[in-house]
RNA sequence: GGGUCAUUAGCUCAGGUGGAAGAGCACCGGACUUUUAAUCCGGGUGUCGUGGGUUCGAGUCCCGCAUGACCCA
């Protein structure tokens, strides 16, 4: 007890975490590893294999010398003997060093290494009486001492808050976490590899838009100081790809973060990122039928099978999947037909019937979406394309030729959630144009979600764009269904916390 | 935005009705040369999230605040 105050140096430690024990007795072993003349941050380490090459290919390496470095994760003492558990990218292996072959220093400064150091070593291959394939240390050395411990070695990091804000701390102990975080990798790569083998051309596009367009939702505000200008971080990659169609690339995916100043859920975080991509002379069929092999393709690239798991229910991702009008939905999930519903006054009384709360100046198209979102949408856990969306909530999708109520539009729902949206693009810069307007009409009234007019676009509209499909897919929410995870934050590495106080 | 719950040691968690802060792992000292949640002996290392209040006395009861989780909008 009271070990601070024999130290001398009080005054320097500012910050109280230092007082904790298990911080003091770190920095302690640190001054004397310096004070034998060794440095405890060591540097370039050369390794010739990763822990997990060695115990795959034991019978070819074993007796051989090997080199392999990384974080101490468990230390087994057993006085003139140690065993250690070393963790590298690849894995865990453990290793064995022993007085005899280390000699008094060496192994007295073995045992002073503590869980959580890095070190590298090098030794002899070798199997124990338990038939654990291990590496006998003949050489080793510090590259990092860790002044802090790491977390429980059995319960591992828990508490989500935690987990999130020291995400470092999340990868080293959970091993699940470092799994999901490399398939979100894989998960990246197959898009690219299906999407480039069909001609598609990756482009990067603005984020700092000086209107924020292409989505309904409310957008982050930043400030550029030489231009003295307001500029928006941008809420969809729309805009900017249906420009690069006018200008001729016909093909065209951006992989992109994007920013919506909105609350925060499990299905929410405040910059996520999103696949869209676009192709002319196509339309959303073509859309639907890319959506379903894309996504197959890439479940079936990372991990082996088209069925993925969504808590413990079986997904089946094999195409072809199912295809409903929304108002085909509707009535298979509730009942009522809006084939037989024309006006605003009759839609809201079946909202009312089925107690679907609507706005006030709700159109008949915006209760059928109302209706569609509460009671429909939870319900399709099959990959499940919902077409046909109401014009009042699609103003960039083009109108259906037979019945202009509705758009060439299909969202895609896969376990209760929406997964992507598509449409056949709006190319008449004259309709674009109204429903612009409509939008800004709803935006006056309040509707801080609306969008906004958008001369720039029009007038790139009014050059001429061929007829485009194009199609957004939430990739977080992709990377949730493949990887099995609830919540969004458990496959973003850095999901957006309030700073702790 | 509303409701419910949580916050206790580095980590994972116990702490009826208010009465001297606990366990496991980690850590420290000792024993131990093939262990593996190593074992054995000894040691508790703490601003009970934070600020008020009630009380002779608060980890526990009341109010505010902070952070997080879940549900609802």
């Amino acid at each position: 007890m009271n070990l601070e105050s024999n130290e001398g140096n009080e005054g320097e430690l500012i910050d109280s975490h230092f007082d904790s024990e298990h911080v003091r007795v770190r920095r302690q072993k640190l001054d004397d590893i310096r004070a034998k003349g060794i440095e405890p941050f060591g540097a370039r380490f050369e390794r010739t294999h990763l822990n997990t090459e060695i115990i795959d290919n034991f019978e070819n390496l074993d007796k051989s010398i090997v080199r392999i470095a990384g974080r101490i994760m468990a230390i087994r003492s057993h006085g003139k003997a140690t065993f250690a558990d070393i963790l590298d990218l690849s894995g865990r292996i453990q290793i064995y060093a022993r007085l005899d072959s280390l000699g008094e220093e060496d192994y007295g400064l073995f045992s002073s290494l503590d869980i959580g150091d890095i070190i590298g070593v090098e030794g002899k291959v070798f199997r124990t009486r338990r038939g654990e394939t291990s590496i006998e240390v003949n050489e080793f050395s510090l590259l990092c001492k860790a002044l802090r411990p790491l977390p429980e070695k059995w319960h591992g990091l828990v508490d989500v808050d935690l987990r999130y804000r020291h995400r470092y701390l999340d990868l080293i102990v959970n091993p699940d976490v470092r799994r999901v975080f490399l398939q979100r990798t894989a998960i990246f790569r197959a898009v690219r590899d299906f999407l480039d083998s069909r001609g598609f051309i990756e482009v990067e596009t603005s984020s700092l838009h000086s209107i924020p367009g292409g989505a309904s939702a409310r957008p982050f505000i930043t400030h550029h100081n030489a231009l003295g200008l307001d500029l928006y971080l941008r809420i969809a990659l729309e805009l900017h790809l249906k420009r690069l169609i006018i200008g001729g690339l016909e093909k065209v995916y951006e992989l992109g973060r994007v920013y919506r100043n909105e609350g925060i859920s499990t299905k929410h975080n405040p910059e996520f990122t999103m696949l869209e991509l676009y192709q002319a002379y196509a339309d959303y069929t073509d859309m639907m039928d890319l959506a379903e092999n894309l996504i197959y393709y890439v479940a079936d690239k990372v991990l082996g099978t088209g069925i993925v798991k969504s808590g413990d229910i079986d997904i089946n991702l094999t195409p072809p999947w199912t295809r409903l009008t929304m108002v085909e939905a509707v009535l298979k999930y509730t009942g009522v037909d809006f084939t037989e519903i024309d006006n605003d006054e009759d839609a809201k009384k079946a909202a009312e019937s089925l107690s679907v709360e609507i706005g006030k100046d709700s159109s008949r198209g915006a209760i059928l979406a109302e209706i569609y979102d509460k009671l429909v949408e939870p319900k399709l856990i099959e990959p499940t394309f919902i077409i046909d969306y109401p014009i009042e909530i699609s103003p960039l999708a083009r109108k259906k030729k037979d019945d202009p109520r509705y758009t060439y539009r299909f969202e895609l729902i896969v376990g209760g959630y929406e997964m992507a949206n598509a449409f056949s693009e709006l190319n008449d810069p004259i309709d674009q144009r109204e429903r612009f307007e409509s939008q800004v009409k709803l935006r006056d009234k309040g509707d801080e979600e609306a969008h906004m007019m958008d001369e720039d676009f029009l007038l790139a509209l009014e050059h001429g764009m061929p007829p485009t499909g194009g199609m957004g897919i939430g990739i977080d929410r992709l990377i949730m269904l493949i990887t099995n995870q609830d919540s969004i934050r458990d496959v973003i590495l850095f999901p957006t916390m309030r700073p702790k106080a």
